[in-house]
DNA sequence: CCATCCTACTCTTTTAGA
DNA sequence: TCTAAAAGAGTAGGATGG
């Protein structure tokens, strides 16, 4: 095939060297009839014969087959004279220097310069001719098709052979098909180039009739050599693009060496790598249940063993109050919890969400007890030591936190609102200082708690802003539990993120118990500064724990009474709530 | 019929090794 | 510096699904 495309390339160089020295002037008014009446003729032939020149794909073939015919051929050489006219080659001229390497090239620059004078004459004359005479022939359309695709070519301005005609797209993308070839890579499309050129020069009617019979047969275009080139630039620019977006996505991929498959290979190690580390979640998250279950478990063992210890009345009553607001907070601890675990596993991955503060690593089912209850009781907070926290809530102290609600009057049951307020900030709070406190009353003064003695307990004991006032009630006070909230567990550093605004414990029991057992213990402030506090109602509790808090910047264990449930037993959450006798339940028994 | 995808072939450019 | 290999890019053709 190269030897026929070298032959072609000869032939026509020879035939374009005869043609420069016609002279154009000669050439073009007598050449542009000749070109249009054998562009007819041709095109009436190839109508004949169309099945070969049809296919693009074919064209090479084609040419080779026409390749001997023309010779033969007396009409042809014609045509070539008539596109020495060359106005247009110096539209071609990007393209030639491009295909100028190869011998085969050589041709290729004149044919382009040819074709595109064959264009603009055929053009010319198409245009003329299709205006004057569009009812004509099919012959003439198809000849003036024909011409628009050359001249396409040459000129690579698609859009002026386009115009009116449908078909006219088609060619151009033909045409430009060509050019594509010739510019964009010498390559392989050489002998293509060459070979269809050559074959169409010669047989510049039968490329255009081919063309014209493309144009008819697909008039959208679609299907063409260059709209299907077009297409594929397209899907492999989508394709690049692709490959640099998964580039960017993988991490660890070398910027320098990154070939599409080294790409595919990093992505496929940073799936499987993904894939492992979310196994491992899963796995921990599953750990983290049972372990929360098992956990919740002994927590309701504990409870059960409380229950024995206390008074069967109050445990009634205890059981009865169930406090909603506690169950909520209940519930979002533990949930808090599970997310603390997972996401310190998680802590590797920088991808991570964040999560609140990690839990400590869990412990044996038997250390729940110690774990949930003795421990924390046991452990005081750094910054909040006993003394600290009683010695906070003097009157000198800052204004309590706005959970404690303003005192009632005496023996009026504080707003319900008050004691919503108050929860929010308590309980957090409580978590933090209620090892401290619970220490003092486990240690010291748990011997003073007892069982509620009854009907005196339901009495609110937050009633009396005084100081003698208040305990009064207080002293009367059952003993019931200390209602520990779980969010204890996860310690000071995690309440922040939990309960930034603080969180309030309700349980009017346990304040009461633990403000009793202060009050008439270890916090002599308590009783000397009950007012101290605009809220006479939460003295008691409050005053004891959270109303030191304030001073010390941040409160730690408030512990306000529930207005409404002041006086009345404290819900046990098993999950959420942890009651002082569990722990100190050898004392309980004691008492 | 058309759009899309895939494959094969060729060429050019880049890069590593001698 | 030269050469071979690798990778990218372009084109052509066919296959396939809507």
């Amino acid at each position: 095939m190269s030897i026929d495309t070298l032959l072609e390339a000869a032939r026509y160089l020879e035939w374009q060297a005869q043609q420069q020295q016609t002279t154009r002037e000669e050439e073009t008014l007598k050449e542009k009839e000749h070109i249009r009446r054998e562009a007819e003729s041709k095109c009436v032939e190839l109508v004949t014969s169309q099945p070969v020149r049809v296919n693009h794909v074919t064209w090479g073939d084609d040419a080779h087959r026409q390749q001997p015919q023309r010779p033969p051929r007396p009409p042809p050489p014609p045509p070539p004279p008539s596109l020495p006219p060359q106005p247009l080659p110096i539209a071609v001229i990007p393209m030639v220097p491009v295909v100028a390497a190869a011998a085969p090239s050589v041709p290729a620059v004149p044919l382009a310069t040819q074709i595109a004078a064959a264009a603009t004459t055929l053009n010319g004359t198409a245009t003329a001719k299709g205006a004057s005479s569009l009812p004509q022939h099919q012959s003439s359309s198809r000849h003036l098709l024909c011409a628009p695709q050359i001249k396409l070519e040459a000129g690579a301005q698609p859009i002026e052979v386009k115009p009116g005609l449908p078909q006219p797209q088609v060619q151009v993308q033909y045409s430009a098909s060509i050019s594509t070839n010739g510019s964009g890579s010498q390559h392989a499309l050489l002998p293509h180039q060459a070979t269809p050129t050559a074959q169409l020069r010669p047989n510049g009617v039968t490329m255009e009739d081919m063309r014209a019979m493309e144009g008819k047969r697909r008039p959208g275009g679609a299907g063409t050599r260059e709209v299907h080139n077009k297409l594929e630039k397209n899907r492999r620019a989508h394709l690049k693009e692709c490959f640099e977006t998964l580039k960017k996505n993988v991490p660890n991929v070398d910027e320098k060496k990154t070939s599409n498959l080294s790409v595919l290979r990093s992505a496929l190690r940073y799936i499987q790598t993904l894939k492992r580390k979310e196994k491992e979640y899963e796995h921990e998250m599953e750990r983290l249940a049972r372990e929360k279950i098992s956990t919740q478990q002994r927590l309701a063992e504990l409870k059960n063993e409380l229950s024995q210890c206390m008074d069967a009345v109050e445990i009634d009553r205890v059981l009865r109050q169930t406090i909603q607001p506690e169950d909520d907070q209940a519930s979002t601890s533990t949930a808090s919890e599970g997310e603390d675990n997972f996401e310190q596993d998680i802590d590797e991955d920088a991808a991570a969400p964040p999560a609140p503060t990690p839990l400590p690593k869990p412990t044996p089912p038997i250390l729940q007890a110690q774990a949930l209850l003795a421990p924390h009781l046991s452990i005081q907070h750094p910054t909040l030591p006993l003394a600290g926290v009683l010695t906070a809530s003097s009157p000198s102290a800052a204004p309590p936190p706005q959970a404690i609600a303003p005192a009632p009057l005496p023996g009026q049951p504080p707003p319900i609102a008050s004691a919503v307020q108050v929860q929010p900030t308590v309980i957090a709070h409580s978590a933090v200082s209620h090892a401290s406190v619970i220490q003092a009353v486990n240690h010291k003064h748990l011997a003073h708690i007892a069982p509620s003695p009854g009907p005196a307990s339901a009495q609110p004991m937050s009633v009396a802003p005084a100081a003698a006032a208040a305990h009064t009630p207080i002293a009367a006070q059952p003993i019931g539990h200390i209602t520990v909230h779980p969010v204890a567990h996860l310690g000071p550093s995690h309440l922040p993120t939990l309960y930034p605004q603080g969180v309030a414990v309700s349980q009017p029991t346990v304040v009461g118990h633990i403000t009793h057992t202060f009050t008439h213990h270890t916090l002599p402030h308590v009783q000397a500064n009950p007012q101290a506090n605009t809220n006479g109602a939460q003295v008691n509790s409050a005053t004891v724990v959270g109303q030191g808090s304030p001073s010390l910047g941040k409160p730690t264990a408030v512990l306000a009474p529930h207005p409404q449930l002041v006086g009345q037993a404290a819900v046990l959450n098993p999950v959420t709530m942890v009651t002082v006798p569990t722990f100190p339940v050898s004392t309980l028994k004691l008492a």
